[in-house]
DNA sequence: ATTAATACCAACTAAATTACTTGGGTTTAT
DNA sequence: ATAAACCCAAGTAATTTAGTTGGTATTAAT
């Protein structure tokens, strides 16, 4: 039941990219160095997040990514569903359309459903602003 | 964010070992059939429940598993944990003793330790005589 | 005593997933 | 014209998952 570095780097990244919003754009490379991430493999993330519509980019010289919309609009929730997709804590669960072979409600797919509901009960309640702010609060 | 089928199988045997608590051991093959599942592979979860003391076994014929204990007495977390680990949902905020390279609180450090958070307050209230019991609920 | 049913155990393996890397191309400010 | 960036597809090494294989040890029933 763990995050993938996908979800994790994802997060990270999109942290760098509240904590600048409103500024323009910042280059992948930019976050790659300030996180010690991969460049290539973040840009695989980025196109992931763009496609999904939580980040936009501008090309050459000076371009780069920015949020699509202010942090307080983007909650852990959308960056982890975009990049680790909806199938947690498992298939028979998911919302991405899998059923599983029994179609009654069995035992464990009750706990599994209440699972996935805690889940959800957490990261989409946080937002990328409470991310900055709460970053603030402790370095101060 | 997925259980692998470690915890989900594990939830199901240990699910029919709370349907028959009090009424002796039953044997592994008589859960793989009844759950679908492969003997050999089950073998391996309940030694580790076993290990981990949620169960016990008697060995010859007419021999088999049973719940150390009362199935109110063990939740889903003693058993997600016995059989996927406690490094959920990413080392460094697992409670196994891992430290991440930067000490510092990050702010993603921040929200995984919430969601860690959420997902132990669900997985630790749910105990067997619960599943048992919401199951025969549904079944009426 | 023999047999059948069971638990116990260690090592092997195929498939899938993860976590990247490689090697390009395209766009745009300067 | 150049350099800095995004864009894209394919390849790959390492790890993890999900088992399988092939045994041994124990015990109830006959």
């Amino acid at each position: 039941m763990r995050l993938s570095t996908k979800g994790r780097y994802g997060l990270m990244a999109m942290y760098q990219l509240a904590i600048v919003y409103g500024e323009g754009p910042i280059s992948i490379k930019s976050i790659a160095d300030e996180e010690e991430l991969s460049e290539n493999y973040l840009e695989q993330l980025f196109s992931t997040l763009k496609k999904d519509g939580l980040i936009v980019s501008s090309r050459g010289a000076y371009g780069g990514y920015m949020l699509s919309r202010h942090p307080k609009e983007i909650t852990v929730g959308d960056i982890l569903r975009s990049l680790e997709g909806d199938n947690y804590p498992a298939e028979c669960v998911s919302s991405d359309g899998f059923e599983c072979k029994k179609e009654e409600m069995c035992a464990t797919k009750l706990v599994l459903a209440k699972l996935k509901n805690g889940i959800d009960q957490v990261i989409d309640s946080i937002t990328l602003q409470d991310m900055v702010e709460e970053s603030n609060t402790i370095n101060s």
